[in-house]
DNA sequence: CTTGGAATGTCAACAAGGCTGACGTAGTTT
DNA sequence: AAACTACGTCAGCCTTGTTGACATTCCAAG
């Protein structure tokens, strides 16, 4: 706001504005390759999405992901039918509770996973490669902190619960 | 994919799911402010999109919008009709190619734009504030490489044409 | 045990914002 | 004069978000 914050931060406004253009150019770079792979198969963003949760977390219930996705039952169902008639995702009823469905990808849906997620990693590992070892922390605590509280609620359970 | 490249890039494919997961819950964060000032008027993330880039470079003809952004004509032209319906942004035929509509904020404009552009400053500066100094370096290097080329060359023009 | 409410998921209809294709109208270039 | 360029628009389609209504299932209170 005043001198203090620019000294303090090391942070103009135009400093910061550049940081809000790389970060719309640089999110539509992440998802060009996927996006590629998906509409070869008639697929969109949604599809990712969902096929990128259901494989971190096998058996996750619908409303699970809904939390996680932040859309509505109603979207996610849509594409997730399309997931399933086509044999990618697997649909199983809780055996706890009925209501519930369980979540799995099936081989095919593992295979567009891996296919998916080895394109977008390459690309990470070229942008970490080129920045350097150092930047590696410090990316990914900027975009920690970049999240809304409960989205990072979201992330650090995933975090914690993979380790 | 073996120890080696672990240890050269001190990155695992484990390492680089979760950073692939931080950019898709920062990005909502990013643009989670921005969103309910718009939703607010009515308009969504093509409508910042536009007035964003159109006060980074005042004058700015459509044609030119076109390939910063990366959609059709048919798509910008509804959001920028919009907008000039709004009063939010001036369409002046262009003096020496009378063809072109040079595109510039009107005061109303450059009032949203203020205030989109301070909600999204301010949680990139808290963020970059918690990640340290060295961070944002690393930040914007990182992201700068994970741009496709044409849109990297787009981000240069802009932030040389700026200084 | 039954009944009412909460949780879960599905169907229908609509809107925003992408897309392609075709066309009109200026203005510029050759 | 002809061809090309910049822009706008109409028509129609797709994806992916929304709300509303509804069926099923579970659980808890009576």
């Amino acid at each position: 706001m005043d001198d203090h914050s620019d000294t303090l931060l090391f942070l103009t406004d135009e400093q910061l504005r550049r940081a809000i253009e790389a970060m719309f150019f640089a999110y539509r770079g992440f998802t060009a390759d996927p996006d590629r792979i998906l509409a070869a198969r008639g697929y969109g963003r949604a599809h990712h999405r969902a096929i990128h949760f259901i494989h971190r977390t096998p058996g996750t219930t619908v409303n699970n992901l809904l939390g996680i996705l932040g859309v509505t039952k109603q979207s996610l169902n849509r594409v997730l039918r399309t997931l399933v008639e086509d044999g990618l995702v697997d649909s199983r009823i809780g055996t706890r509770d009925r209501r519930e469905r369980h979540l799995t990808l099936t081989q095919d849906g593992e295979t567009l996973e891996a296919e998916l997620s080895t394109a977008q990693r390459a690309r990470m590992r070229a942008a970490f490669r080129e920045a350097g070892p150092g930047a590696v922390a410090g990316f990914r605590t900027v975009l920690e902190h970049m999240m809304d509280p409960e989205q990072r609620r979201h992330f650090a359970a995933v975090r914690d619960g993979e380790r």
